[in-house]
RNA sequence: GCGAGGGUGGCGGAAUUGGUAGACGCCCAGGACUUAAAAUCCUGUGAGGGAAACCUCGUGCGGGUUCGAUUCCCGCCCCUCGCACCA
């Protein structure tokens, strides 16, 4: 027979697979289901490592839940919208649409060679009208519920490009294409009001505790920032109008000696005018406003503020406050004003310092100092009230509570809540994208195109200029359309919508891919969602997944869907790097994939990726690591090869004897048949319970050392034993079926040979029985106070006293307890042994 | 600064409930086969000592709890990631 040929294997076998649609699904509600997905791939052109290890990690699970019966649905798409593909097509004077689909092709011809179970009839492609119409649709419904708003905001903008940019796109202050400076501009845009479900997404966070790592919750938790605190009501003095203020301290309230406005508050300029500060407050403001966002905003940056001339009145106490304004206080967090508390808060501390204003102590200090001038730095931490009149005392929550009870009964405040996330905007000034759904009227205002009227066609005839503006805004034939309600001449909406849009629910879609009438149907995605585990890279623990999670509590409101959450399970995959860097063209260590596979077959990098390292931590490529991987696959292969005519000729099957052994069989047939049921417990838990291929591979891997050692016993035997023959057998069978999730064409090749009618994929994954895990032997280790001294084999029904007996007279022990005094003996059963002495 | 994760041989990594530290693989060395090499098979492979049996040390550092600690507790150092003037 041939050498491990895996060119001809993994070809035949992908053939076979998509010959046989071995990898379709369909709902069935007698089965039960798991729904499992990688994070779908933007088509840039080619796969890289990263991808490979996805999509290895996915396909193992997915093989295996198959074999354990589980009805499997696990699809691949594009997400195929976005910036690259209009660069590409400017750079190469050809077009997105063209640039994307040839790059659809050859990432799916890659793709294919890695022999991944997909669904390929379910394969979905954002930037297809089929799919992304439903991005329309949802974007009205969304308004219909009144959460989609247009309004004008700052967004990064480059002169030179003659676009806006993603916030991604901005690479250290400058145009990640041009190089060119990056200004903030005023722009007109839609937005998602995702802070509406502030409350909800962190609530639903809690349902997540199992299934997804803490990191991603922690990440999510903290970007939706949720804070506690007091809205509190400070009257100008000598004027009609007051601040409020949002504080997450009310129980220091009486510690404010002064008070910031952000720059851009609309009190800042008008409490100033009239006062000799106006001219100081207005070259304050413009050089706020020139600074750059991210120097504003970071801890580090220097504070600066000018006094407005205007004072508050503190309404606890009645004490005047001056007003200044400051850099570090931002217009969109709270309420743009804060009440400054330098004594306990690191920010107003240092200002204050800087500006000499008033500091006073109001938290006592556990030193019970509270004179302000021995302050070296703000006290922030919780304690009792001092100087604070009747709240003197009072501590922590409670303190805090009594606040802002007394602020709401005298009408001078109240205790709130605030949230750091923003509202979503959607809207991109580009043209490969989803278009927004709405006419512009001069009659009827902001009309969105009635459902029927779906989906707007993305115009292919567009010629993209070369400095990246949208074509859209100067195709007659996309903006000029007559007004869906009043029939008079209105213009279209030119603004695209960001693709994140796309990715919030494909997943659904995936459920029931070829709906024309819905953007999934109901049913599917009943039996299907939530997605059972879903991989992907950590770099989409915020955006994407808080996104999804936002569409989804959506359409539970729309009664489209009855499940909590979108995903039970994340695993968030490491990286891929070589020589400690992660792979870059820059760096010049990027392995291709393609090379790999031509070199030594799928299985053998599938292998070498997954037994590298645990999936969620980070993976150093090594080309001797994935020798390695080929030359375990060869040893596999050649033992195989050795047995498999003897064995394949077997006129029983595993089902033909049952578990009944005969008592006789012999010590080595018994390890044999010991290792066997090892090898598959270890597999199995190793996946199933921990998601820790590398160690179910080191299993597989012990497991074929283990048969080789047998093989040598074995042919000392001229005239094998029959129930060795089949124990060989199972054996075989046992090894083929455990390495087929994770090297899948060669495991199908060796279990035809076998002579199996069915594929792997077709037939169940083998269970263990816990009683061939038992050994006749067992070796006990012998502790003399914890130091291991002695390892003893003995029968593994000895009782605890002979254990005691024997270890206890063992020549080498008493060497050690010889003259002392023995204490006490602890038994751990079946291990250890460990004999205190004195 | 805050939050999370991590630190184990020459390397990637094991050790599942506090119970033999270093599974499995890579590298390296020796042997078998071969005219030779490759491939393959076998053996060895944490450090130090010893002819050997075996002994001592050893999981970032310092303490502690325990018969026993990579694992639990306290204090520190370093690395990676995330957030970072959010009132």
């Amino acid at each position: 027979m041939p050498d491990y040929d895996p060119k001809t294997i993994e070809a035949k076998w992908q053939q076979h697979w998509e010959n046989e649609k071995s990898f379709q699904v369909k709902d069935d509600p007698s089965k039960e289901k798991y729904y499992l997905l990688e994070m779908f791939p933007y088509p840039s052109g080619r796969i890289h490592m990263g991808h490979v290890r996805n999509y290895t990690i996915g396909d193992a699970l997915a093989r295996f839940k198959w074999m354990k019966g589980y009805n499997v649905l696990h699809p691949i798409g594009w997400d195929s919208f976005g910036m690259p593909a209009e660069n590409a097509a400017i750079q190469n004077k050809s077009h997105p649409n063209t640039w994307t689909h040839a790059n659809i092709k050859a990432m799916t011809e890659q793709i294919k060679r890695l022999g991944l179970s997909y669904d390929w009839d379910r394969e979905i492609a954002t930037c297809e009208p089929e799919y992304y119409q439903w991005n329309q649709w949802c974007f009205l419904k969304f308004l219909e519920r009144g959460l989609v708003y247009r309004k004008n905001s700052e967004v990064n903008w480059c002169e030179s490009c003659n676009t806006v940019l993603a916030n991604e796109q901005v690479v250290d202050g400058l145009c990640w294409r041009c190089d060119n400076e990056v200004i903030t501009k005023l722009q007109e845009g839609w937005f998602f009001k995702i802070t509406d479900y502030a409350d909800r997404l962190l609530e639903g966070l809690k349902d997540l505790e199992q299934g997804w790592p803490e990191q991603v919750l922690t990440m999510q938790s903290n970007w939706i920032g949720k804070s506690y605190g007091a809205e509190v009501n400070f009257q100008i003095k000598d004027a009609k109008e007051s601040i409020t203020v949002f504080t997450t301290r009310p129980d220091t309230l009486y510690g404010a000696t002064f008070m910031v406005l952000a720059p851009e508050h609309p009190l800042t300029h008008s409490l100033s005018r009239g006062t000799e500060q106006e001219k100081a407050i207005d070259t304050f403001i413009k050089k706020v406003k020139s600074q750059d966002k991210i120097d504003r905003t970071s801890e580090g940056g220097e504070k600066l503020g000018v006094f407005t001339g205007a004072y508050a009145v503190n309404p606890l106490n009645g004490e005047t406050l001056p007003v200044w304004t400051a850099n570090f206080v931002l217009m969109d967090y709270g309420t743009g004003a804060i009440m400054s508390v330098p004594a306990h808060d690191h920010r107003d501390f240092e200002f204050a310092k800087k500006y000499k204003l008033p500091i006073r102590v109001v938290i006592l200090p556990p030193d019970g100092n509270t004179n302000a001038d021995d302050l070296k730095e703000a006290m922030t931490e919780l304690g009792p009230m001092t100087q604070s009149g009747t709240f003197d005392g009072l501590a922590g929550d409670e303190a805090k509570q009594k606040v802002c009870e007394h602020l709401q009964s005298n009408n001078i405040g109240k205790a709130t809540v605030q949230f750091r996330l923003r509202d979503w905007g959607v809207s991109r000034q580009r043209y490969w994208g989803t278009p927004v759904p709405i006419i512009f009227c001069e009659k009827c205002g902001t009309v969105p195109v009635p459902y029927e009227d779906l989906p707007v066609i993305l115009p292919l005839d567009a010629q993209l200029g070369d400095k990246g503006q949208s074509p859209l805004k100067s195709l007659d034939s996309f903006i000029n359309v007559p007004c869906p309600k009043c029939k008079a001449p209105a213009k279209r909406e030119t603004d695209t919508l960001d693709t994140f849009i796309c990715s919030s629910w494909y997943f659904d879609r995936f459920t029931s891919p070829h709906n024309d009438k819905e953007a999934f149907s109901k049913k599917s995605v009943q039996y299907w969602m939530p997605v059972d585990q879903y991989i992907g890279g950590i770099e989409h623990a915020i955006l994407h997944l808080l996104y999804s999670r936002f569409f989804h509590q959506v359409f539970r409101d729309l009664e489209l869907i009855e499940s909590k959450e979108p995903f039970a399970h994340l695993l968030t995959q490491g990286m891929v790097i070589k020589d400690g860097a992660k792979m870059s063209k820059s760096k010049g260590n990027v392995v291709d994939p393609d090379h790999i596979i031509g070199r030594y077959g799928a299985d053998t990098a599938r292998l070498f990726i997954l037994f590298a390292a645990p999936p969620t931590k980070q993976l150093e490529w090594s080309d001797q690591g994935v020798e390695g991987s080929s030359r375990f696959l060869k040893r596999v292969w050649r033992l195989f090869d050795e047995m498999v005519n003897f064995l394949r000729v077997m006129p029983f099957d595993k089902d033909s004897l049952g578990d009944d052994f005969p008592e006789e069989l012999t010590k080595e047939l018994k390890e044999l048949r010991r290792q066997i049921h090892t090898a598959i417990k270890r597999v199995t838990e190793d996946i199933e319970k921990r998601m820790q291929f590398n160690t179910a591979i080191a299993a597989i891997m012990e497991f074929v050392n283990h048969l080789y050692t047998f093989r040598e016993w074995w042919d000392e035997h001229e005239e094998p034993p029959v129930l060795g023959c089949f124990l060989l057998k199972e054996a075989m069978d046992t090894l083929i079926l455990l390495l087929a999730p994770f090297a899948p064409h060669i495991a199908e090749e060796m279990w035809q040979r076998m002579g199996h009618s069915e594929t792997t994929h077709q037939t169940a994954w083998p269970k263990h029985n816990e009683e061939f895990l038992k050994a006749d032997e067992i070796e006990i280790v012998v502790q003399v106070n914890g130091k291991v001294r002695q390892k003893l084999s003995v029968p593994s029904s000895i009782d605890e006293e002979s254990l005691k007996a024997k270890s206890l007279g063992d020549p080498r022990i008493q060497e050690w307890t010889n003259g002392k005094e023995v204490k006490k003996v602890i038994v751990v059963p079946k291990k250890l042994i460990n004999i205190v002495v004195k």
